[in-house]
RNA sequence: GGGCCUAUAGCUCAGUUGGCUAGAGCGCACCCCUGAUAAGGGUGAGGUCACAGGUUCGAGUCCUGUUAGGCCCA
């Protein structure tokens, strides 16, 4: 009789000691398993290795080399949005990046040739800021000040490109690290002038459609260099001024105390609005006064006067001015006041703009309501010139007062302002209007005081506010050719489609007939839907129905991105596309003398032709003639009457860098991929870009093409600190930190695994988590290669129709089969993340618990080269190949390591990956008691759990009896079932209820294989070993 | 202040025109294995679905409001 001590659980001896003849008993069996073995290693080690992964791509399966094997292949055309050449890659960018990069491979895998041109916004302000600073760092500001304008502009110009190159060479090498698969080499810059001629000629196509004007805005005017400056030109020092409380007497007093509802006889004058401004130089403009609608104003007696201010000022302006008698005669809110009208206190007549006699002004001198109101300092009523302020042009614009800005250039009044300031210098004009005011009687208070004010930069002189002309795209200018607006169009574009809604419906009443629901009248579909459709006859409509679809209207991922985009294209002004800059591309716009423009579309085109030529520097090394020589203006019928190139001076302005951005469908996609490349399938962004990049591409697309330039549109969310808080910008998340600790393909994991359609929370710990999930499928396989070992692909196969359905190896294939048709049909839609977890469940599950488990046994304990190991060794070989090819677009350099470990490849052979596609399916038929097979799984270990309440804690020391009442598990291999279980042996009873464990501790272990499987006995070399594993032996 | 979005287990997320006891992974606890070993397997505990109302036979899901957060504007 066998002791428990040589038949018992391995490690059955008091206090863990093992006899030593049984462990040296069982090594010396070690020796004739088929234990796994690979060179894959455990470890990743993607700090080291994926870099080297990146050199022989390079070398062999470079982006060129990925087109020329994708050639012939339908393209599938994706454009990238340009990143600012400024900075390090962050956070930010890896999502975006790593997303399109999914995009790509996916795609490519899928069959398509995806050529993908990477690109970079060069020119802009941050870059001329930071550029500016440096040369006022280094003391070469003040040697550029004494250089002619056109000169310190190139100056200025030369080191911006600089600096961009150096941020371009610097994020294209991150982005590489990243892994992401674009054309390097030749990356789209916004200030090549092939590209800068590409943008002119779309600006050539908007003029030619009537959509671009000039208009008057008020920007920052430095009047010492008579030019317009921006945010970062100016150097904010503190000046004294004049501030002035000012009584603007109403036009119709019955109508203020009627807001007010007050008796007139009571109040016994005319009441006036108290206005408050720093800058009285600007009063000659006023055109309006701005209340907030929400805000309590009081109808005031102060010392014998009528006035009316914000209640929560009054106190304070009452105490400023030393006044005496106070008294509320009545209250009311802004809104009220809105619309009543006032004499403005020196000027007769509304003034008429410069150049417009007949310009609108019935809007003038009256109450108007304005958001940016406040009471924190002033009357809370504020006096409003549209010509010298931006909030109060805005204001302009919504009211409809003209933009009148009496003051020239050289900072002095024109003829358009009463005769005692004619030619006046505004800083001489403060003091001047305040005492004008005070004679008159309209002064409340005045007093100088200290602040902060802006100053021209170079010339340390004050800044004025000083509307200019500027360039507009109108939106709400009609389309010559069709009479349509920008606006109207790119509306009809957002708009969800009919069809869209009635392919709802389709799809919604396709998915009720194919799970058999019964579909009542009082459906909502089943007015729309004729109900004698056949499933086919249905498919058939809802594909016709996505064609319609796409062609209509645009697709948005997620769907909110829609409305997002409706809202700001209901809501956007025109588009000022120019600004006063150096770093940029030249508006080409030619002024006369009388201060009119020349820009047609033919002159715009000739231009762009130069610039091709010899880039945008041109302009400022150049004479008109010179830059107008590829301009002939009797070939030109735009072109004015009595052209005289001669009279032309260069325009000043340079233009939006959205609108560069925004030409990029032109610039690069028409330019290198031709007109197939319009428009293109997907931009993929994060949301801020509506307003931006989204927006500003379709509006001129649709202007010159006559639709957007994209049929998708994949937005997603920000990233945020793990607290869902903005992330601050010293948190240190740099990338190249990031490199040093996990590796482009954990990091590519972990943005696979985000709902990237809002905003994205990130943490260290977060990337220390998808580096665990990563190895779990590293693992995994891993496990496959180490079992592959001695399994050669041509020579090992089994044919795939070979395999019993019944067996455990056909249900993996279908198995399979159901992961690579969800994860493709994933990647299809973009959702990576339910590609990642469909390929993490099948590691983990399908595979490492219950495949692999289960076969382990065949593969090292089987004669190597019996059928059954094969078999499943066939198996294991193609879903290697097909996992690394599911897995290639997310995890590039692990998947690649893996299929060239599983291809044995030469490490000088080119094969990669990348160049593959997505495996066929299998296409097996499997046994369809299989989900009884899997549920009986579930139960036996439940079964198991149980038992080991009796002591049996190893599972091999168990049988299990499953109940089969109808037959289905009899026909299955017993030997499946139980290693599908872990167990030593199974059996199925026709007339059981429930699973029943069999203690099998009491029986002979096999030495070899630890199974209790009921064969074991003593072998003729004296070994305990089943019936299999003595014939492995042969014994 | 306006537009759009987000809120489900300790953590990260699923949850498909409203319908079984709200699911998964990680983590945690207990156990097995020691022939995937800086691995592998089993079982289990964990939720007032942000809050307050409403519609409905029925709400995580639809509506209204509130709170907290994000993007874009003002």
């Amino acid at each position: 009789m066998p002791s428990r001590g040589r038949y018992g659980s391995g490690f059955g001896g008091p206090c863990g000691v093992m006899p030593m003849s049984a462990d040296a008993t069982e090594r010396s069996y070690k020796k004739t398993l088929n234990l796994p073995k690979t060179g894959f290693a455990m470890k990743a080690n993607l700090i080291q290795n994926e870099p080297a992964s990146l050199k022989r791509w390079d070398k062999s399966a470079s982006y060129a080399a990925l087109r020329e094997k994708k050639a012939g292949k339908p393209t599938f055309v994706f454009h990238d949005g340009p990143p600012y050449a400024n900075g390090s890659i962050h956070l930010g960018h890896l999502m975006n990046k790593c997303l399109k990069d999914f995009v790509v491979r996916s795609k490519g895998m899928a069959g398509f040739d995806v050529p993908y041109v990477p690109g970079w916004d060069c020119h802009g302000l941050p870059i001329e800021h930071k550029v500016m600073q440096e040369l006022v760092e280094s003391g070469k500001a003040k040697k550029l000040g004494t250089l002619e304008p056109e000169k310190a502009k190139m100056a200025i110009r030369r080191e911006c490109k600089k600096y961009a190159e150096k941020y371009v060479k610097l994020q294209a090498g991150q982005m590489k690290r990243l892994l992401t698969q674009a054309d390097y080499d030749d990356p789209y810059l916004t200030m090549l002038p092939a590209y800068e001629g590409a943008v002119l000629e779309v600006l050539a196509g908007l003029v030619a459609k009537g959509l671009v004007f000039r208009a008057l805005k008020p920007v920052h005017w430095s009047v010492a260099n008579e030019t317009a400056l921006a945010e970062a030109e100016l150097e904010y020092m503190d000046r004294e001024d004049i501030s002035v409380y000012v009584d603007f007497e109403a036009a119709d007093g019955a109508a203020v105390c009627a807001a007010f509802g007050v008796d007139p006889e009571v109040v016994g004058q005319t009441p006036s609005f108290m206005i408050w401004t720093t800058t009285p130089w600007t009063l000659p403009a006023n055109l309006a006064v701005a209340v907030h609608e929400k805000f309590t104003y009081v109808l005031a007696r102060v010392d014998g006067n009528v006035t009316v201010v914000v209640e929560d000022l009054l106190e304070s302006v009452t105490k400023q001015a030393g006044s005496e008698d106070v008294e509320v005669l009545a209250r009311t809110t802004g809104d009220r006041l809105v619309g009543l009208r006032y004499k403005h206190p020196f000027v007769d007549e509304p003034p008429k703009p410069h150049g417009k006699p007949d310009a609108d002004t019935s809007a003038c001198y009256q109450i108007v309501s304005a958001d940016y109101v406040t009471v924190e300092d002033g009357s809370g009523l504020v006096h409003t010139a549209p010509g010298h302020g931006v909030e109060d042009y805005q204001t302009g614009l919504r009211v409809g007062l003209p933009v009148y800005c009496p003051v020239r250039g050289d900072g002095t009044y024109d003829h358009t302002v009463p005769e005692w300031l004619r030619d006046l210098s505004v800083w001489e004009a403060n003091e001047k209007v305040t005492e004008h005011l005070r004679a008159s009687g309209h002064l409340f208070h005045d007093n100088t005081f200290m602040h902060s004010y802006p100053h021209d930069w170079r010339s340390k002189t004050p800044v004025i506010f000083r509307s200019t002309e500027q360039w507009f795209v109108g939106v709400d200018a009609e389309i010559s050719d069709t009479g349509e607006t920008l606006r109207a169009k790119a509306l009809g574009f957002v708009r969800p489609s009919r069809e869209q809604a009635l392919l709802l419906e389709y799809k919604h009443h396709r998915e009720k007939l194919r799970s058999g629901a019964e579909i009542k009248p009082e459906d909502p579909n089943f007015a729309v839907i004729n109900h004698d459709l056949t499933l086919d006859q249905i498919d058939d409509k809802i594909r016709e129905l996505e064609e319609r679809v796409r062609a209509s209207s645009l697709t948005f991922v997620p769907e909110w991105g829609r409305n997002r985009m409706r809202g700001m294209l209901e809501s956007r002004p025109d588009w000022c596309i120019s600004r006063q800059r150096s770093w940029g591309l030249p508006i080409p716009a030619f002024i006369y003398g009388d201060g009119s423009a020349l820009m047609t579309e033919a002159s715009v085109r000739a231009v762009a032709t130069l610039f091709r030529e010899e880039g945008s520097d041109a302009w400022f090394t150049k004479e008109p003639a010179e830059i107008l020589k590829h301009y002939n203006p009797d070939d030109d019928p735009a072109a004015p009457d009595g052209f005289d190139m001669n009279l032309l001076k260069k325009g000043g302005d340079i233009l939006d860098v959205w609108f560069e951005s925004g030409s990029s469908w032109n610039a690069v996609m028409r330019e290198r991929l031709g007109a197939g490349a319009f428009p293109v399938e997907l931009y993929l962004e994060g949301s801020d870009q509506h307003r931006g990049w989204f927006q500003l591409s379709m509006l001129p697309a649709i202007g010159v093409m006559g639709r957007p330039p994209y049929k998708t549109l994949l937005t997603h969310g920000f990233m945020n600190d793990k607290d869902g808080k903005k992330l601050s910008k010293s948190a240190g998340h740099t990338i190249e930190n990031m490199f040093d600790k996990y590796g482009a393909d954990v990091m590519r994991w972990w943005v696979a695994s985000l709902p990237y359609e809002g905003d994205v929370k990130v943490d260290d710990e977060f990337f220390v988590l998808a580096g665990e999930s990563y190895r779990k499928v590293r693992n995994t396989i891993r496990f496959l290669l180490s079992n592959l070992s001695d399994f050669t692909a041509g020579e090992h196969c089994v044919e795939c129709s070979s395999i019993d359905p019944k067996s455990i190896d056909a249900w993996v294939l279908a198995e399979f089969d159901k992961l690579s048709a969800e994860v493709q049909d994933a990647y299809a839609k973009y959702n990576f993340r339910r590609a990642h977890a469909a390929i993490y469940n099948f590691c983990s599950d399908t595979m490492s618990s219950v495949y692999l488990a289960a076969t382990k046994d065949r593969l090292y304990c089987d004669a190597a080269d019996s059928p059954r190991r094969r078999r499943t060794q066939t198996v294991m070989w193609d879903i290697a190949d097909g996992l690394c090819r599911l897995l290639a677009p997310i995890m590039c350099h692990t998947a690649d390591e893996a299929w060239r470990e599983l291809k044995q490849v030469d490490k000088n052979d080119p094969a990669c990956v990348h160049f593959e596609e997505y495996l066929e399916p299998f296409g097996l038929e499997i046994d369809a008691g299989w989900a009884a097979v899997m549920a009986a799984r579930d139960a036996g270990l439940m079964a198991i759990e149980k038992a080991k309440a009796d002591g049996i804690d190893n599972p091999l020391d168990a049988g299990l009896v499953f109940p089969d009442p109808d037959g289905v598990l009899a026909g299955f291999d017993a030997v499946d079932l139980a290693d599908l279980c872990g167990v030593s042996r199974a059996s199925v009873d026709a007339r059981a209820t429930e699973v029943a464990v069999q203690d099998l501790r009491d029986e002979p272990r096999c030495e070899r294989s630890r199974k209790r499987d009921g064969t074991v006995k003593e072998r003729s070399d004296g070994g305990l070993l089943t019936d299999r594993d003595a014939a492995v032996v042969g014994v």
